[in-house]
RNA sequence: GUGGGCGUAGUUCAGCCUGGCAGAACACUUGACUGUGGCUCAAGACGUCGCGGGUUCAAAUCCCGUCGCCCACCCCA
């Protein structure tokens, strides 16, 4: 029998893993510059939360949801986005008492059953944020700063940011009585996917990618005029506490988003190295989304990054990636008298906060050297029969290749003031 | 759901067209240097040629079937 990791999953190994805790730590430390804070959801919740809040006739929660009935006959989804649970989090542990505005963040493995290709996993990876309490267009500003300055951080340059504004909740419905009913006498000429999308939801209908979709519905519509005075008042506010910061964006008024809970600001960013699927991260506001969940009234707005995808872009531009932590001491050891001797002195080293390693295989010296060199180790603690007896080690510096005898009971002091 | 490509050593791949000993590079182990890393050189180990069937004296190679993976459409992070 030979067991794989399931199709549109995979390993992240130790080679690679340190380059991901790299990217989440300097997140973290962004995170904490702006207040925000770590929330964990569990990985399954109902399903019926996400056919609520993210909608039923999304792609997300028509076809890509990994979704089950469990042993008690409960309906039950693996997360495929963030959002959702962390609001059903706010709501149910009643966060807006403890502080009416609540600053999120999380990260972790999101999953969709879609065909696995490049950039796009069926168990993927985000980071992303919620910001909940507040209907300001400052905080739709911050956070995207917000976005972008973990961007920045991991080393991820050259990325383009898109803006649109998709209205209140009566603007989009406003829009999307108007688009079924310009395009009702025209479906023959829509493609079979848009022809569902004026049915189900039309708004989708205007990121096709479909050239003859696009010259359709595009000549004969501008978006824009179905925005109320407080959506496009509150959007040109967002460009304005963006401006301040010299944040870039350019403006597309064809971004509609795959989840129905967005109103108002919604963006995307994009990096060029990616190919097809090239989007990094997205989110927007979504200010009637707490409401519609049985909470309280409050405006919120949030964003999520793809993590596989960050990583992917750092290695297509070769940006500088995490180096590999390197061992302050590896302890080379000839006989079973010294190995013994060895694996104590390891101990009172790793105890005291030096980092270390030995092998147990009884190779030779100089294959315990190719080890140690591999390992990036900047000692090596050298112990054999001779040393035993004076009750000593060598300790050589593998950069300089100096050697010294270094008593035992010396040693936890020398090599922690040494490899400081 | 729809199209295209690929499955051969740990990894990346060549060999397939035109059937004839299972290959290269890198990585790994050991040695040259009896107890000293990186560089060099040498030797060694590693294979169900995805799986099943067929044709043939002979199949990695040709034929049929099957499974898996990748890429793209779509959608999304």
């Amino acid at each position: 029998m030979d067991y794989k990791a399931i199709k549109g999953t995979k390993d992240i190994l130790p080679g690679e893993s340190y380059v991901w805790q790299d990217i989440e730590n300097k997140a973290r430390g962004v995170f904490s510059s702006f207040g925000y804070e770590e929330i964990r959801t569990p990985v399954i919740e109902e399903t019926a939360l996400f056919i609520k809040s993210v909608g039923e006739n999304t792609d997300i929660v028509s076809k890509e949801m990994f979704s089950f009935v469990d042993r008690g006959e409960r309906n039950i989804s693996l997360r495929p986005e963030g959002t959702a649970p962390v609001v059903r989090a706010y709501i149910e542990n009643n966060l807006d008492k403890i502080s009416q505005f609540q600053k999120l963040y999380y990260m972790g493995p999101m999953f969709r059953a879609e065909r696995p290709q490049a950039g796009r996993m069926r168990q993927f990876h985000q980071i992303g944020v919620e910001a909940i309490g507040s209907t300001h267009p400052a905080l739709d500003a911050e956070v995207i700063r917000l976005l972008a300055a973990i961007l920045d951080s991991v080393g991820i340059k050259d990325y383009s940011l898109k803006l649109n504004n998709l209205g209140c909740a009566d603007d989009k419905k406003k829009l999307s009585g108007a688009l079924k009913e310009a395009l009702s006498d025209k479906e023959k000429a829509l493609c079979d996917d848009c022809k569902k999308r004026v049915k189900l939801n039309p708004l989708r209908v205007l990121d096709c990618k479909n050239e003859n979709c696009k010259t359709i519905i595009r000549g004969s519509f501008k978006a824009a005029k179905f925005l109320c005075e407080d959506c496009d008042a509150h959007f040109k506010e967002v460009l304005k506490y963006l401006d301040s910061l010299n944040i870039k964006y350019t403006i597309d008024p064809y971004i509609v988003r795959g989840l129905d809970y967005y109103t108002k600001t919604v963006f995307e960013v994009t990096h060029g190295s990616l190919g097809s699927q090239d989007a990094i991260g997205a989110g927007g506001r979504y200010d009637n989304l707490t409401s519609s969940m049985g909470g309280p009234a409050v405006g919120a707005c949030g964003f999520a990054l793809g993590l596989d995808r960050i990583m992917l872009a750092l290695e297509k531009t070769s940006g500088e990636k995490a180096q590999k932590p390197r061992l302050d001491v590896f302890i080379s050891t000839l006989g079973e008298n010294a190995c013994s001797k060895a694996f104590t002195i390891l101990d009172a080293l790793r105890s005291s906060g030096v980092s270390g390693d030995m092998d147990y295989e009884k190779k030779s010296l100089k294959a315990q050297m190719r080890t140690a060199d591999r390992l990036g180790a900047r000692f090596v603690l050298i112990i054999g029969e001779d040393e035993l007896a004076r009750g000593e080690a060598v300790l050589r510096n593998m950069a300089t290749k100096e050697q010294a005898s270094v008593k035992f009971e010396e040693l936890v002091n020398t090599i922690k003031e040494r490899a400081k």
